[in-house]
DNA sequence: CTCGTGACGGGGG
DNA sequence: TCCCCCGCCACGA
C-alpha cells in the first residue's frame, strides 16, 4: 500500500487522459500543500518510479516535453514509445510539444484529488 | 539520527 | 540551445 504523501500523485496521474501528459512540476505545483505536504517536482518523480510499470506511469514526463527514464532523450526509450501508441508525437530531440499535449486539470478534478 | 541518492527544474553562462 | 550548478525532499540503508 502507497504512503498517503504517494496516493495524492496517483490520483491526480490516474486522471490523465489518454494521449495527454503532466510535468513533474505541474503535478508538485498543485498538490502541494494538500494533506500537510510539501510536494516538489523530484519527490513526485520518486513517487511515479516507485510505480513501477504500472498505469499511468507513462504520461508523466519532465517539463522539456521529453521522457526522463533515458539518460539520454533519445528516439526508442520505452516511455515514449507508449506514449506514441497513444497519439502523442515527439520531434527529433525526442521531445513532445506540452502547449498541444499537457493535461490541465479543472477545479473540480483537483476536488475529487483532495 | 545522519547520509547518499535521484524518472526535477530554474537560472546563469 | 546545451551544460552545469544547486536547492529541493522522500526514502532506505
Amino acid at each position: 500500500m502507497a504512503s498517503a504523501y504517494r496516493e495524492y500523485i496517483y490520483r491526480l496521474a490516474g486522471l490523465i487522459p489518454r494521449g495527454r501528459v503532466m510535468t513533474y512540476g505541474q503535478i508538485a505545483e498543485l498538490l502541494d500543500g494538500v494533506n500537510n505536504n510539501r510536494y516538489t517536482a523530484q519527490t513526485v518523480g520518486w513517487a511515479m518510479h516507485a510505480l513501477g510499470d504500472q498505469e499511468p506511469w507513462q504520461r508523466v514526463i519532465n517539463a522539456s516535453g521529453g521522457c526522463s527514464t533515458s539518460k539520454v532523450m533519445v528516439p526508442g526509450n520505452k516511455q515514449q514509445f507508449l506514449l506514441e501508441q497513444e497519439g502523442v508525437e515527439f520531434n527529433s530531440q525526442a521531445r513532445c510539444n506540452l502547449e498541444k499535449y499537457l493535461w490541465i486539470p479543472t477545479d473540480a478534478d483537483m476536488e475529487s484529488v483532495r
